[in-house]
DNA sequence: GGAGACTAGGTCGTAGCGCTACCTAGGTAG
DNA sequence: CTACCTAGGTAGCGCTACGACCTAGTCTCC
């Protein structure tokens, strides 16, 4: 119950901040673990992320398409699609909203 | 997967703001889930609350005491711990860090 | 030409935790 | 007696992050 908090926050979290940074720009996976350990998140195993990808893919918010890498194995790459945009946008205010009420119970607790 | 969002985002939140309010005051179950559904967490049901209250208390971060209520059923008074203090402000500053992450990921996003 | 590292994707089993549903029990109002 | 509020607790379910493992292509170095 110490080092495994970032593990729970991440649930939920994950799928639109990979939604994000596809629709910021198309990527695929193992690029997207990369910006995501840069972005602060941490380290995301493959046997996290892959499988959120493949939600996102079955839930139609966005679209895969295999490429021949110029070197090393060929990558998939996602794109999102226009439900997985309006997904995102209220995601992303639910998570505003939500954020700034723990933030406002942990101050209190200084 | 739209109202089911803020369950996931609860995860391993909830017992840092649990601790948080006993923290500024000694409280009980019942009064802490008012608490939270008036900081903006949503109604917080009973068992949901519970196995976190008692979580806390097996983690030694929490102690607890029944009291005769002057209306109702006893009540069972949580007050934190030195540990509970330390935790907490692991797990606040921890929190913040994430946040700010997943923040500015979802704003590139816009 | 073999060993090892890096890239890239995927599957499987486990464990933690929030949720719904349900139960006990005291007090109060009609 | 019935209904509702307060107050606490338990049991089973479902979702998902994680570690462990597997396949495969490319490159460097010895």
């Amino acid at each position: 119950m110490d080092q495994d908090r970032r593990g729970q926050w991440l649930r939920g979290v994950l799928a639109p901040c990979v939604l994000a940074l596809v629709a910021e720009r198309e990527s695929y996976g193992y690029e997207l673990a990369q910006s995501l350990d840069a972005a602060g998140l941490g380290p995301i195993q493959g046997g996290t992320l892959y499988p959120v990808l493949l939600r996102l893919q079955r839930f139609g918010l966005v679209t895969a398409s295999w490429r021949e890498g110029t070197a090393g194995p060929a990558r998939k790459y996602y794109r999102i699609t226009a439900e997985g945009r309006e997904t995102l946008r209220h995601a992303t205010s639910d998570w505003r909203e939500f954020s700034a009420g723990v933030a406002s119970i942990l101050r209190e607790g200084r």
